[in-house]
Parts: structure tokens; C-alpha cells; sequence
DNA sequence: AATGGAATGAAATTTCTATTGCATTACACG
DNA sequence: CGTGTAATGCAATAGAAATTTCATTCCATT
């Protein structure tokens, strides 16, 4: 391989890593090479996913150029290039590029069949925080806005969550007990989860969490709920799944997946996030729709 | 040429107003174009510069139907579709750009009480991580390994855990169950946890969960176990604490704390890690636990 | 059970985009 | 001012991705 590679050395790896040396070279660049730099640097988005005839067309330029600037900072192609703020555009994350960890820990995942347990813990760990890292797009945040309000208004709250959801069920109703609000965990013990529910009404709020594959019993519980006048509140891994069309208001949770088993840690901290932000929302502006009863806490 | 325009009128023109679209006609779409419909849904980033190839490859459907989706939905092609989900990205993104976030949580963590979703998610998550990433230490790693080698030898096994620890007992007896171990979680319903705990003799084992402020209910059904002559296995958040000291082996989680308030995603993870790592340690051959719907490629 | 129509899958085709090769131009140095 | 070298532009090419077409399957209806 005897090309002229005078600095195909060391490609860098993150966004950040080649604006340093966009920044660190310039000076050392042809006047078409400052150029493109400098589109590069006032504009990763539009270097991100504009196709090379538009940046080239943007910035007065050949193709060909924008292929050997990239070329010059040690990528085989423009397309490589364009991949590294693709990747921090997709996270909102600059520094830790988000779609290439994500494929290749799927990917690392999926090959190695035989695990001792520190290679097993990691992949869980890693698994967890991307998916609890997912928890803060702006679309979840929003909800999570939303959810607040109605948690905060509701009368009497209903939790409601079976199977592989119960554990965030309960967690949650635990939480909300713990912050002043009137709770009830539907936990169907001796199979009446109906009759705990048969009181519900409007003005109270039921809070159905489900997954994959999807428990009946909630579903029936959120339609019955809805038949009362109650309001819902859908915790579920799907905006479309059975019980988030019927809902007022949905969380979607993308819980990580690992060996084909599912997580609920994501869950865990949303209903945790939900719990506190509901605390300090009540602190700041006491919401009180019906103050019979001295509702205060400390 | 005369298309078959059945509803080509309205292409929408933001990813809202297509999303919403979405939901609305989602009820009447085939079975694969509710696949596609809750791809996109569920993964607009990916949705919004991922090739078709790779979309078309993680949701199991054909390139074809792709398009066939996007024009059901008024586009020309997948492509305008993507250029929606795209400028959206762009100019969503624009605004928090990472290190700014940082800063101003920092800002606001150290001074405001009062907060708002985005900024109260984003503490937890983060606090989180790093609570999951303490149970990658070598420590806990060696633990864990004797914990499965426990639980793999153990006859009836028996999982305890109250208040804010019961969660992560009720997820723990859920999924060893799914592995297929004699599980019973000893829930206390209606004051019953020393009957259910009753039978419990040597070559069973208890595992035990308590955090700060320890449940005394979860202590006297460890020291009622230890006389029975059953081992404990006890996960808790200090090697010292008083359910630990009894305890045949100890997984020691650091939970993250925010706001006054302990998590329990390390936790979780802990359980899922325990739960399949076991399923790994009892049957080498088999690596399947659940058999995906259709053959894999590689 | 048979038939028609919609849905789906696979592959051919087309379109478009990145990349390369080469001719031309600009520039530095003798 | 001439020559050599680097820089640039342009057009050809290779390659990939989107789209279309068509055969097959599935499903509902009679």
C-alpha cells in the first residue's frame, strides 16, 4: 500500500475530536480546504445529512473537494465523515456518539454466545443506560410534563401493572404514596383485581403499565376505568399498543433488551422521575381542586 | 400515467402532524404497515437517517413496504417522509446543544429547588448510570458469581423483600420463575409472611432485600431462615448492614440517591443479571429461552 | 371449497450520489 | 519568463439506495 497516505494515520473517532483538528490545521489548508472547513464547523448539522451536491453547491465547491477534505483528516471518504456528526446528531449528544455504541454493543451482544458473569453484568449495565440515556428525548420529556398535571389534579390514583410490570406498579404506587398522594395499587390478589377497581371514577386517574407482550387484565382494567369517566395514564413500551390508545396521557419507555430479555430499569427511573417531579410541581404551586381534608405534607 | 390516488391528497407537513396522522389511521393498516407505522413511531431518529435497508431490516418487512407506507401517507416516496423526521431533528436538536444542558443543570442542581421535567429526568438518569456502572466493580462481579452458583444449588427458593425493597423481590421471583427455578415470593398478604415462610429447611435459600431504613420484617424472616438451616443470599446497600452479617453471601448495590429519594435501577439490573446469568450457568447448550418468531440471518 | 382482491415478498430497474481519473489552471521558484 | 508541482474543476464511473414491477401468498366472501 504505497498511496500517499501523508495523514491517513488516525481518523477521528468523535465530532469533537475533528473540529479540534479542522481548528488545529486550518492554517496549514488550501483555499478550497478552508472553505469546506469552515462550513464544517459553523454547520455540522446540515454536514451531517445534506447530500455532498448541496454542501458543495452551499459552500462553492466541487463533490471532489469535500471528498478530499475528508480525505485529508485521515477518512477514507466524505460519507465516514459525515457518519461522525450523524452520530452525535442523533443522541443530541455530542460527546458520546449514541448510534455506533448502540450498534455495536447489539452487535457484541448478538455474537458472543458463551458469558462469565463480569461479561454478563456489563452487558446488562450497558444495555440500561442507553436505555435510561433514551428517557430524556424532548418527546418523553413533554409527557412527562403532562403526566405531572394529571397525577396532580387526580382525585384518587389507581396503579395498575401485572406480570413482568408489577414490579414498576408497585414501585410506583409506593412513591406516590410516600408523596402525599391518595394511592391504590391494584395488585389483583385472589383475583379481584376488578373489585378493587370498582370504585373508580371521574376525577380519579388510572395508571396502566404494561408491555410486551401485553397482560389482558390491564387492558380490561383501562377499558372499564375509561367506561367510569377516569382519566389513564398509559406507561407502555408503544404509542399504539392496546393500552395507549384508550389513554389521556402516554409515557413511552424503550426498556433495553438483552438476550432477549427485557429490562425494567428505564421504567424504574421514569416512575421515580414521575414521583419527585409531582413533589416539587405540588411545593411550588399547590394544586388543591377540593381541599376537604388538610392534604399537606412536610 | 393515472395513479391510484387513494389518498395522496395532504402529505403532512411536519413530523407532528404525522405522528398524529399515524395514530389516528393506525387501527386500519395492514399487519405489516402497523409494524412500519410503529417503527416509526417508537425510533423517529432512526426513522429520520437510517437507509431504507437498515429500517426495513430491523422492523422484518421488505424495502418495499417502506414506500408503500410512506405513500399510504400521502408522500412520493420514503424519502420526502425522511426529510421530515429530518428537518425536525435538525432544528430540535439545535437548540440543546450538550454542553449547554450540562452547564445550566449544574447551575440549576446546585441553586433552584424548584425545577422542570427535562432537568429533573435528566438528574436521575445521569444519577442512575453511574449507580449502574458502580456494579461493574470487581467486587460485586465476584459476588455475583457466588450468588448464582446459590441459587443454581438451591432446592425451594425463597425471595423477601418490603416496602421499597419489594419491587425488586417481585421482579427477582418473576423472573427466576421464568427460568424455571421454584420460586416464592413472600409478599406478607394479609400478615402472612412467616407462614409462607414456614416450610422453608436446609438446601433452600432466602434472598433477602433491604436498604436503609431496613424493614424488621425482612430481618426476622432471615434469622427465622438461618435457624431453619437455609442459606441467604442478601442484597443490600451495605456489607454491613444488619441483613448482610447473617447472610451467606452478599451483593452489595450503591444505589444513586437524588433529592432525598434512593433508586432501585441498579437494583433491577442486578436481578436481570442474576436471573440470566443463572439461565446461562444451568444450561450451556441451550442459549435459546425463548425461540425468536423466524430464522436469523447473520 | 373456490374465487377475487388485497397484501406481501423478491428481484429488476431506475435514479441518484459518492468517488475516481484526468485535464486544466494557478502558483512558487529558479 | 519558463518549468514543475500542487490545487482545482469537470466529466466519467462505480456503487448504492430508492422505487417499481410482478409473481406469490394470504384472507375474506360466497
Amino acid at each position: 500500500m504505497e498511496e500517499e497516505m501523508s495523514d491517513l494515520a488516525a481518523p477521528p473517532a468523535t465530532a469533537e475530536e475533528l473540529r479540534a483538528l479542522i481548528l488545529e490545521r486550518y492554517d496549514g489548508l488550501s483555499k478550497r480546504l478552508k472553505q469546506i472547513a469552515r462550513f464544517v464547523l459553523d454547520q455540522p448539522n446540515e454536514t451531517a445529512l445534506e447530500t455532498l451536491a448541496v454542501i458543495a453547491e452551499r459552500t462553492n465547491v466541487q463533490p471532489s473537494a469535500i471528498i478530499r477534505f475528508a480525505k485529508t483528516f485521515g477518512f477514507s471518504g466524505a460519507s465516514q465523515m459525515q457518519r461522525l456528526f450523524r452520530d452525535g446528531l442523533v443522541s443530541g449528544n455530542a460527546a458520546l456518539n449514541y448510534g455506533e455504541r448502540v450498534r455495536s454493543f447489539a452487535q457484541s451482544a448478538a455474537t458472543n454466545p458463551a458469558r462469565n458473569p463480569a461479561e454478563l453484568l456489563s452487558e446488562f449495565v450497558g444495555g440500561n443506560v442507553l436505555a435510561l440515556q433514551t428517557l430524556e428525548q424532548p418527546a418523553t420529556v413533554d409527557q412527562v410534563d403532562g403526566a405531572i398535571r394529571l397525577i396532580q389534579t387526580a382525585d384518587t390514583i389507581y396503579v395498575a401493572g401485572f406480570r413482568r410490570s408489577f414490579p414498576v406498579a408497585s414501585y410506583l404506587a409506593y412513591l406516590l404514596q410516600q408523596v402525599g398522594r391518595r394511592t391504590i395499587l391494584v395488585d389483583g390478589v385472589a383475583g379481584l383485581a376488578r373489585q378493587q377497581m370498582s370504585a373508580i371514577r371521574k376525577g380519579d386517574l388510572l395508571i396502566g403499565i404494561s408491555y410486551q407482550p401485553y397482560a389482558g387484565e390491564t387492558l380490561e382494567l383501562v377499558e372499564r376505568a375509561v367506561e367510569q369517566g377516569a382519566d389513564i395514564l398509559a406507561i407502555s413500551d408503544s404509542l399504539v399498543s392496546p393500552i395507549a390508545k384508550p389513554a389521556t396521557c402516554v409515557l413511552q419507555v424503550r426498556e433495553a433488551e438483552v438476550r432477549g430479555f427485557r429490562s425494567l430499569a428505564a421504567s424504574i427511573c421514569l416512575a421515580q422521575a414521575l414521583a419527585i417531579g409531582l413533589a416539587f410541581a405540588t411545593e411550588e404551586k399547590p394544586v388543591e381542586p377540593a381541599p376537604k381534608r388538610k392534604g399537606r405534607k412536610a
